[in-house]
DNA sequence: AAAAATAATTAGATTAATCTAAAACATAAT
DNA sequence: ATTATGTTTTAGATTAATCTAATTATTTTT
């Protein structure tokens, strides 16, 4: 069983690896991640070590091993379904659940997060649309287009955003865009690359082309 | 801001004084309720009066202070949402829920519990009647009698039960007795004291003396 | 009221997580 | 290739929470 603190190692060495999981992750770059002493650092990774959590090399750099990258995606799993819920049921805003979901994800029970998943209706995305690990480990994987890459008539339903600055959010807020809002190209201005959109079926919008580059849609 | 372990020590301290917070609690009470060592109470009882949660002579026990009534308060609230939640919406049994919602009383968030309160649509009792405490720190009393002490013709709703074990939350799941459930005294039967009752003008049943001791009702 | 039994506290260690300061190592620059 | 710079690790302390064993209070029994 792992403890609160191991489990924001293993999550953090994770998520700052994510896009390839071989990379090695720097001790410095861990401790500014969970704003802590590179010292703090390096005496935990060996702690994962002999855990068999993580593979490490002092000076070198970390991976996590197998049974690491399960935890990470337990924990991930946990703090997405969550989100879900703030989001969907308790009205919370994009911007608000991370906190609280930083906190939520450490509750162990695995009955809980079987009922949770289940209450939520098996939701494969996190507010911010991001996958969620399914109760085995595997991540749904999608083919994200940001809409500045797509074509005049395609459509797609908004799977993720790459901006997770409150600007943005509050923004898509603002013109009611939200996950899962279908979206359909009308027309790409040559002139500035900005894209005509219509949103949910209903009103049209022009957004920047700055925009059109944040917004990821799967294309059906 | 108090840790984790405080938080269980002073909950527990109300808990043990619940009927008259005025009562000394001993350290040796408290050991056994938390399954530690009385050492490490005597040691725990000094930091919390430092912070001016309790009120502690040494050898003669304990009672809370104001702020700690406060705080204990606060975390009965959080534990008693929670459970309503897992039971009412992730579909926990009565008996199951307590494991969890120790976990979840930890977490630090006002507007969690504000928003999770009003997805519950403000209950005042959890899924075992025990009455939930307002965000200010108020308890609604409730005038309850076990059934074992009405009147033929009397009514009211379930609103708690008295012994917590399994066996006889078991039993009330099986007759379809739940918390809310409205309770009719048809007759009472002066043998034995059974009590015939009618459970939400539906079916009637025969209940003996010693659970109607057990069920308590609300009469309105 | 003294002895015996019980309860509570202190003393001294231990473990997890953290820190600062110093030393060891790796990389980049001249 | 030597120096300078930056990164990482180790050494030594600290704090919170816990424990066992020994000591001190209190209560009960005779």
């Amino acid at each position: 069983m792992l403890s609160h603190t191991e489990e924001n190692y293993i999550k953090c060495i994770y998520q700052l690896s994510e896009n390839e999981l071989t990379k090695q992750v720097s001790t410095n770059e861990i401790a500014d991640n969970l704003e802590t002493t590179p010292a703090s650092v390096s005496d935990m990774l060996k702690k994962l070590t002999q855990k068999n959590l993580i593979n490490y090399i002092k000076y070198k750099g970390v991976t996590l091993s197998e049974q690491g990258i399960t935890e990470a995606l337990k924990i991930i799993r946990k703090h997405r379904l969550w989100e879900v819920f703030l989001v969907k049921h308790l009205n919370f805003a994009w911007d608000e659940v991370h906190e609280v979901a930083e906190q939520l994800e450490h509750i162990k029970s695995v009955l809980l997060i079987q009922r949770l998943d289940e209450f939520l209706d098996f939701p494969k995305f996190d507010p911010h649309g991001d996958p969620i690990p399914s109760q085995d480990g595997t991540i749904p994987i999608v083919q994200q287009i940001p809409i500045s890459e797509v074509n005049i008539g395609d459509h797609g339903t908004v799977t993720g955003v790459n901006d997770a600055s409150k600007a943005l959010l509050q923004y898509l807020d603002k013109v009611g865009i939200q996950l899962n809002s279908t979206i359909e190209i009308i027309d790409i201005i040559s002139f500035d690359q900005s894209v005509e959109i219509k949103i949910d079926h209903q009103k049209t919008l022009f957004i920047s082309q700055e925009i059109a580059k944040n917004i990821y849609i799967t294309t059906i």
